[in-house]
Parts: structure tokens; C-alpha cells; sequence
DNA sequence: CCGAGGGCGTTACTTTATAACACAAATACC
DNA sequence: GGTATTTGTGTTATAAAGTAACGCCCTCGG
């Protein structure tokens, strides 16, 4: 898995991508700092400054509503401007999907306004269908 | 100025909702405690606990990629169930609109999905058209 | 060789948010 | 009225998230 379409990431980059990736869900800076200790990780801005690139190349997103960090679910998330999450509270869940058309009328909007679109953040909060049914 | 419909405020939920609602944009949660501090708040446990009841009543929303909160532009968001807000990166005035087709779209993906959702964030950052213009 | 830029490591710090405990006021129930 | 329950409150202390500032080491293009 991760066929390598990247731009040459540094040692701490790739341990941090790593990290997010063997995760399977989204981390706290902290919490991969945590996981990176045995690696020679001592301070947050060593993640924080691996985050910020990470991010720059559509590999990592971040959930503003989390204060997390989620590797993206498509491989290289640069082709499409745009990603929607659904998080579920109970189970912590996180579900990457691309709503086309919600993002093309939010850009519609901002369009006619006069906004420079720049970035969008578009998150669910909610129970997943396995929560749910476990009522 | 403001014709209240509101569930009874608390001497401290009005507190902070006329400091949200006075400053004509988004304010952290330490900057009221501020600007409480003449009214004998001391603690931004006082702050973050009349959000919490605010922000559930609809009057105030909480601007995830901001960590700020800010008054409802439209006397009482309960009405509308989802909101969203496209912030200046420039000058950082926000604005609150309501995408309902696109909140349409985003719904049915998670009723398709099974997902029970709850809470919709969205959330625009870009230029506004005063700053972009000023370039 | 040298200078610029990028990445790195470290210390210290700021900003944002909660836990825990105790008391007061309102509400509900008999 | 008296008593339980909920809701709001004030305070201290602490946790979690993010940044500033400094200096070092590379590497790349002169
Ligand atoms: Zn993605
Ligand atoms: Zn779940
Ligand atoms: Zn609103
Ligand atoms: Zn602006």
C-alpha cells in the first residue's frame, strides 16, 4: 500500500506520515509525537513543522473541529481542491468523501460575492451507521 | 437593537452574548473574558459555560478553524439548522450565509450513508471582496 | 569557498480548554 | 412547608494545543 506519488518527503516527514497513515484514523500533534518518542521526537514543532508540509501536499488533512490531523483517503488528495468529512462522536470514525456539487455551490456563492476562495472546511458530526444500529 | 426571542438568559449568558453581539465579529473566549473583567468575570470557565448554553440555543456559533465564537446574524440560528461562514483571511470579517442546497446535498450523503448526522460545520477562508480589490 | 534557503533540535512560552470542588438559586415533588 | 434535584456560579489548578526565538547543519548554486 502507498504507492508514492510524493514530493520527496524529509525523515521527519515520512515518520510522520507514517504515523498518520498506520493510524487508520486521525491523531493530535501530540499523539504522534507520542508515538514518534523512539524515534528521536522531543518537541511539538517537530511535528507541527512536518504537519504544515504534510497539509502544503494534500497528503494530510487537518479536522479543525478535532484539532486533528487525518492522512488523506485518496492517495494524494491535490486532484480534487476540496474533502468533507464525517466524524463519528461515539466511535471516532472519520469518513473522507467528496461532495462535488455542495462544493461547487458553496464556490458559486463565493463567487458572487467577490471571495477569493482559498480553502474549505466542510465537516459532519454524527453517529456512524455501525454506532447506530448498536444503539 | 435586539429584539430578544431568546429562553431567558442567565445574567451571564446575556453578559457574554452582549460582548459577542457589541463586537460585530468573531472574539475568542479569552477576549470576552476581557472584556467581562469590569463586570466581575474571573475565570474563563464563566466564559466557555455561557457559550456552551448560547451556542446550543442558537444565538452563537463556533468558528471551528478560528477557535472563536460569534453572534448569530440572524436572531435566532435555530430556525436554520446549519450555518456557514466565510472568513477574510485579510481582515477577518465574517460572513454568515446559509447554503441550503448545499447543506441539502451533504445531508442526503449521509442519510445514503446511514450516518445520523447531528452538527454541520462549514467554513470558507479566502479574501474578502473590500480586500482583494484593496490588493 | 561562500552565501542563501530549508530543514532540524531545543527551550521557553502563549493560547485555548477542562477538571474538580464548593456553594447558591431555582424547580419539582410530596 | 420541607426536601430532593437540577442548574447556575465562583475559584483554583491543570491539561491540551500551538508558537516564538535561537542557533546549528545541510545542500545547492554561484
Ligand atoms: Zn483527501
Ligand atoms: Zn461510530
Ligand atoms: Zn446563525
Ligand atoms: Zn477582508
Amino acid at each position: 500500500m502507498s504507492a508514492e506519488t510524493h514530493p520527496e518527503l524529509t525523515k521527519n516527514q515520512a515518520l510522520v506520515f507514517g504515523s498518520l497513515s498506520g493510524a487508520g484514523g486521525p491523531l493530535t500533534a501530540y499523539a504522534i509525537l507520542d508515538q514518534l518518542r523512539d524515534d528521536g521526537f522531543r518537541a511539538p514543532l517537530q511535528v507541527y513543522r512536518a504537519l504544515d508540509k504534510l497539509v502544503e501536499y494534500g497528503m494530510v488533512h487537518r479536522l479543525e473541529s478535532l484539532n486533528a490531523f487525518v492522512a488523506c483517503a485518496h492517495t494524494g488528495c491535490a486532484a480534487h481542491g476540496a474533502a468533507a468529512f464525517a466524524i463519528c462522536e461515539r466511535c471516532g470514525d472519520v469518513s473522507e468523501f467528496t461532495p462535488e456539487k455542495a462544493i461547487d455551490l458553496l464556490r458559486n456563492w463565493t463567487e458572487q460575492q467577490g471571495f477569493r476562495l482559498s480553502r474549505t472546511t466542510i465537516e459532519l458530526r454524527g453517529t456512524c451507521k455501525a454506532c447506530a444500529s448498536s444503539n
